[in-house]
RNA sequence: GGAGCGAUGGCCGAGUGGCUUAAGGCGCUCGCCUGCUAAGCGAGUUGGGGGUUGAAAGCUCCCUCCGGGGUUCGAAUCCCCGUCGCUCCGCCA
C-alpha cells in the first residue's frame, strides 16, 4: 500500500513510477485521489456534528437531573429533540464517509508499489559466477574458483560438445527416490514422493542454512502455513495472485505460497522500537502453489510442483536501511549458492515482472546442466514499507532526538534454500559419469551423504 | 463438536446508560527536596485522523475501553456477529 499524504502531494511523480510498471495503474491512482478528497470533504463536517453533540450532552445530563428534583422535563426534552436532529444527519454523514473509505481501501489496496528509481526495463544479468559445467563429467577444471563475469556478459558455454551427455535430476535420482508417479496418483500432477537419501540431503540441506542463517542473526522459525484472508492482503498477495493461491473456503483460510505471508504478518499491528531492529527471521516451511496456467514439458520433476520446502530470510529494518539489507540477503543467497559449488547468475528483474509488493527484485539463477540454460532458484524482493503500511507495522524512536513518530518500517524476504531447485541442480552438479553423485562437503556434518548411488 | 466465563492505557485494576474528558495503584520520565541512596512532594506518561502552516512547532476538532454492526439525544456499560484467551465435557496425531 502507498502513502495516502506522498500520493496526494505528489501525485505525479506517482504517476511516472506507476507508468513504468505499465498497466492501468493510473485509473486507479486517480480513483484514489478522488476518494481521499471526497473523504477530507466528509470529515471535518460530521468531526463539526459530533462535537456540538458532546457539547451538548453535558447540558442533557444536567436537565436531566434537574427535572427529577422540580418535575419540570420541558427544558430536557427540548434539549433531547434538538439533538435528535443533529444525530440524525451525524447519522446519515456517517454511513456515506464509511462507504467513501472501505471504497478508498479497496481501490488504495490494488495500486502495486513504487518500483525502484533503479529497476530495470528488462530483465538484467549483473553478474554470472562460476563455470558452469558438471565437476563429475571433467568439464570443468578440477577446483574451479570463482570467476566474475563483468555486467551483461552472456557468454556462451559450449555445452554441446562433451563427451557424455548430462543427465537430468529425474534420471539420477530414479523413481524410487522421486517418486512423480505415484506422488500423481496420490495427489495428482506436480506431486512428488522424496524418498530415501534425499530425505536426508533435504533435512542436511535445511539445517545447514539454518545454522549459517543463525549465525548471521536469523532467527529459525516454524510459521503456520494455514493463514486468513488479511495475512494475504498485507503482504500483496491479495488481491493480485488469487489464481495461484490454494483456498479452504469451509474455514476462509489460504494455504502459503511462501512462508513471507506468515513471516511477515508476525508483527503485524505492531509498533517496534527503532532499538529491536532489524528483526531478522528463517522460516521453514513447505510451500503451496497452485501454478495454474504454468503447464510445460520443461518444468519436469521437482522443477515446478504444488508442494515444496524453503527457507525464507524476512528481515524488519528502518525504511533508510532497506536497500543495504536487500544487498545483504543477495549476498547470503549468493555464499549459499557458491558454497554449495553451484554455478550461477545475478538478474536484475524488469519493473514488469516485479509482483505487486517489490519495488526491486534479485533472481539468482543457478545453470542447470541438462537444461543448458540458467534457472531461477532463489530471489529476493525489497518491499519497502509497501508491506508494513498495509499489516500495521511500525517503528518508533522515543529516544531519538527529535523523536521519532510510529511510521511504517520496510521489509525485505530472500529464498535462503528453495529445497527442490537446490536438489535438481545439486544432483546435476555432482554427477558422475557411472551415474552416482558427489554432494556438498559442507553437508556432510548435517547427514548428507557424500555421494548418492546411481539410480537403479 | 458441546457448555460456560472473560478481553479496559506500558502493567495491574475499578467502572451495569449522562461532569468518566476512564477512578486508584504500579512502572517509567522530568522537577523539587536531599551528605549519598531510599523515602517524600509536584508535574507528566495510549495510539491515530482532520483542519491551520511552505514545512516543523504550536493551536484546534474528532476518533480510540479486542474488531465490526445495532439500540439511544447520549454506550466502556445494553443487543447481535466475529476474533482471541481460559475452564469443563467429547474427540484426537
Amino acid at each position: 500500500m502507498l502513502d495516502l499524504k506522498a500520493l496526494r502531494r505528489d501525485p505525479d511523480a506517482a504517476r511516472a513510477a506507476l507508468a513504468r510498471r505499465g498497466g492501468s495503474d493510473a485509473e486507479t491512482l486517480d480513483r484514489v485521489l478522488a476518494l481521499d478528497e471526497r473523504r477530507r470533504e466528509l470529515l471535518p463536517e460530521l468531526e463539526a456534528l459530533r462535537a456540538d453533540q458532546n457539547a451538548a450532552n453535558g447540558a442533557i445530563a444536567r436537565a436531566k437531573k434537574a427535572a427529577k428534583e422540580t418535575g419540570d422535563t420541558a427544558a430536557a426534552d427540548a434539549a433531547v429533540a434538538n439533538m435528535r436532529e443533529v444525530s440524525a444527519r451525524a447519522k446519515a454523514l456517517q454511513e456515506e464517509l464509511t462507504t467513501v473509505e472501505a471504497d478508498l481501501q479497496t481501490t488504495q489496496h490494488r495500486l502495486p508499489n513504487l518500483p525502484h528509481p533503479d529497476a530495470p526495463l528488462q530483465d538484467t544479468v549483473v553478474r554470472t559466477v562460476g563455470e558452469p559445467a558438471i565437476d563429475g563429467l571433467e568439464l570443468r577444471p578440477a577446483a574451479a574458483g570463482v570467476i566474475e563475469y563483468a555486467s551483461g556478459d552472456e557468454r556462451v558455454f559450449e555445452v554441446a560438445a562433451r563427451a557424455t551427455e548430462p543427465k537430468d535430476h529425474l534420471q539420477l535420482a530414479g523413481p524410487d527416490r522421486v517418486d512423480m508417479e505415484r506422488g500423481a496418483r496420490l495427489s495428482g500432477s506436480r506431486f512428488a514422493y522424496l524418498r530415501g537419501e534425499l530425505v536426508f540431503l533435504e533435512l542436511a540441506l535445511v539445517q545447514w542454512t539454518l545454522s549459517k542463517l543463525r549465525g548471521k542473526g536469523h532467527e529459525a522459525v516454524i510459521p503456520p502455513v494455514l493463514v486468513r484472508e488479511d495475512a494475504l492482503y498485507g503482504t500483496g498477495f491479495l488481491p493480485d495472485t488469487e489464481q495461484q493461491i490454494y483456498t479452504l473456503p469451509d474455514d476462509d483460510l489460504y494455504l502459503v505460497g511462501t512462508s513471507e505471508v506468515a513471516l511477515a504478518s508476525m508483527h503485524a499491528g505492531e509498533i517496534l522500537d527503532a532499538s529491536e531492529l532489524p528483526l531478522r527471521y528463517a522460516g521453514f516451511s513447505p510451500c503451496f502453489r497452485r501454478e495454474a496456467g504454468a503447464a510445460g514439458a520443461s518444468d519436469r520433476g521437482l522443477f515446478r510442483v504444488h508442494q515444496f520446502d524453503k527457507v525464507e530470510m524476512f528481515s524488519f529494518v528502518p525504511p533508510e536501511d532497506a536497500e543495504d539489507e536487500h544487498a545483504r540477503l543477495l549476498a547470503i543467497e549468493e555464499e549459499i549458492l557458491t558454497e554449495l559449488g553451484l554455478p550461477y547468475r545475478v538478474v536484475d528483474i524488469a519493473v514488469d515482472d516485479l509482483g505487486a509488493s517489490a519495488a526491486r527484485k534479485f533472481d539468482c539463477e543457478a545453470w542447470l546442466p541438462s537444461q543448458g540454460t540458467y534457472r531461477e532458484l532463489t530471489s529476493t524482493s525489497n518491499t519497502t514499507e509497501f508491506q508494513a503500511r498495509r499489516l500495521g507495522i511500525r517503528i518508533k524512536d522515543a529516544a531519538a532526538t527529535p523523536p521519532r513518530k510510529a511510521e511504517p518500517l520496510a521489509t525485505l524476504n530472500g529464498t535462503a534454500v528453495a529445497v527442490g531447485r537446490t536438489i535438481i541442480a545439486l544432483l546435476e552438479h555432482g554427477q558422475r559419469e557411472d551415474g552416482s553423485v558427489v554432494l556438498p562437503e559442507c553437508l556432510r556434518p548435517f547427514g548428507a551423504p557424500a555421494v548418492l548411488p546411481a539410480a537403479r
